[in-house]
DNA sequence: CTGGGTTCTCGAAGCGTTTCGATGCCGCTG
DNA sequence: CAGCGGCATCGAAACGCTTCGAGAACCCAG
């Protein structure tokens, strides 16, 4: 393997000219520079990544910590670490995968020992135990997702709350006075999950300030769960005219499904929303009004900041959120004035 | 951040003999190995990652080639990548990530800056960009897929053609004379991906061999792809009577409603084996005779060839089948032999 | 012609490990 | 008691890069 003294020797300067010329910390004449170019490209030199971690003291390596749980919803986990990657990748850092135990004893093995520059915390806990240690390893680190003690860390997400609320407002705003929401299994607001825990936050928020009935449920992604689920919101809401998705994407086709099995109108009788989906809602029958969760907007940003602390050392906590934006596609219609019972309505 | 030079000192030793305490490559005396012991608790001390590869020439980190495609089924996907990163972790290495159109390019550059000790090939397309590329740079690599071509290659799998043979042998020792095979979509099999096609192969022989119809059949994973998926199989075998599954979940379940719905009894009219499943088929309805595709096993055993060679250096090329194993259920029975047309009957 | 800037290049000092010979010391054998 | 083999330890040389300080060459103003 060629090294930065080979291509010294090739283009006829010394080492340190080398490595300026690559670097660019230094002006380099015109000629230089082309000899050295030669002679990297003719050697196929690249720069060995141990030498220069251990001489920049910096590595070019995020971790990037993404547990699994049981009750992970591959999909969209997928495509966080993929968004996160990517995002890395564009400014010249790879990554470092920690899962399962080691997403927490990783942290420390990969900060300690100088293998990564800074970590990427996926898949953030309420009370998450990551948060200790890297406030006690002292690493830099961004949190896709916010805990409930913010304080010292620098969280980016979509704004759950604001998403919650803008999909109760539409919905209240067309007329509709009687709103449930389906949510994740049970177990993710159990173990502290924090989006779904906020988006709940933010429902109930809004559906108290606009004076609407409610009621939520929370199907697991099989058949019988959606269909009782569905029967749960009719049962507890007499008035059932608007419905707000906050699960994933198979849960939310499956309500879709038994609303209309059940010859439930939608937008007719009840309007629905789909809030902080990361799917795309534009096939479904019938298309949904949806607040968007992009992941590669929220990973973009986090991976953004946390390379920007990394090379220019500003550190300071921060929470970012991210303003929901609000997609029409037609599931919410403002209530006909005069229908007594929406839902009897539709059987029609 | 603590070196080895400060825990020499703390030790009242020297680096060299931290070193060699710390690796176990030289005898240490007990009194000594304690105060190091000792010292290195104190210190928090962690060797340093760039410097240990520098002198060391060894990284300790696999790079983790993951390509996601349009069709990429993201739960199997995603517990590949999990094993691979469980299993390096177990023997003490890092897993990089490369996704994207890094998944090729990134092999030059995690190799040839010797980030990477090794490589792991996951997706692997019948032929494979990633192969010239692997091949020219030299690299220790694993391919879990077994491409067309495999000179020169290590490659790890379960062996999909004696698992479509199993399945099928399964079938018509159980006196089925007519067999669907559901594949996966059509676009996987169209990029070339390795082992749907391979799969496929030996569906093919054994069905020639053991001399009984077949047809073929390649749904998406939608409701209307799977209905008709059925619809084709009726049509073109007259005498259905045996399915053999190779497709994701979601699409095995749907068939099996679809089978259900027309009121094909399943196994008596219609005797179903899922093949190369990397699901669980326990609580299927009814459960399915099963040929299981472990991600841990494939991807174990290639980590550990792969971990054997950069520590030993043996290199060599192979490519190391894991033979299928048969898990009964009891979704196959023997078709009764009276029964002129299965289908028909089960209708009753 | 001198002095002071630029601009480009170089040598050398690290960075924190691993690893290869020593070396000192011990107990044992002949 | 000399000689020898083993064990435990040490010093120093890499490993390949980054970066600091300095020097050489040149130009321009005074």
């Amino acid at each position: 393997m060629a090294s930065i003294h080979d291509v010294a020797k090739a283009a006829g300067v010394s080492i340190s000219t080398v490595s300026y010329a690559l670097s660019g910390k230094r002006s380099i004449g015109a000629d230089t520079r082309r000899r050295i170019d030669a002679a990297v490209a003719e050697l196929g030199y690249r720069a060995n990544a141990g030498a220069r971690m251990l001489a920049g003291s910096r590595t070019n390596i995020l971790a990037l910590t993404a547990p699994l749980h049981e009750d992970t919803y591959h999909p969209a986990h997928m495509r966080f670490v993929m968004a996160v990657t990517k995002a890395a990748r564009a400014r010249d850092y790879d990554t470092l995968l920690l899962v399962q135990d080691d997403a927490t004893a990783g942290l420390e093995r990969v900060t300690s020992s100088a293998l990564a520059d800074g970590v990427v915390v996926l898949d953030v806990d309420m009370h998450d135990e990551r948060i200790e240690r890297l406030r006690s390893l002292g690493a830099r680190s961004v949190f896709v997702g916010i805990p409930e003690d913010t304080t010292g860390l620098r969280c980016v997400d979509l704004d759950f709350e604001a998403a919650a609320e803008l999909a109760v407002d539409r919905l209240a705003d067309a007329g509709r006075r009687s709103i449930g929401l389906v949510g994740h299994p049970e177990g993710l607001y159990g173990r502290g999950s924090n989006f779904p825990l906020r988006f709940r936050r933010g429902f109930g928020e809004a559906v108290e300030r606009r004076g609407v009935a409610h009621a939520e449920v929370y199907p697991e992604e099989t058949r019988a769960a959606t269909r009782s689920a569905v029967a749960t919101l009719i049962e507890r809401l007499p008035e059932f005219d608007g419905l707000v998705l906050n699960c994933n994407e198979p849960v939310a086709r499956a309500i879709l499904a038994e609303l209309t099995a059940r010859g439930i109108d939608v937008p007719g009788a009840v309007s629905v929303v789909a809030g902080g989906a990361n799917y795309s809602t534009r096939d479904f029958a019938p298309p949904l009004d949806v607040i968007p969760l992009i992941a590669e907007e929220s990973c973009e940003r986090a991976v953004e900041l946390l390379v920007e602390s990394i090379e220019h050392g500003d550190a300071g906590e921060f929470v970012e959120l991210i303003a929901p934006r609000y997609v029409t596609r037609g599931s919410v219609v403002a209530r006909a004035a005069s229908e007594a019972s929406p839902r009897t309505g539709a059987r029609v």
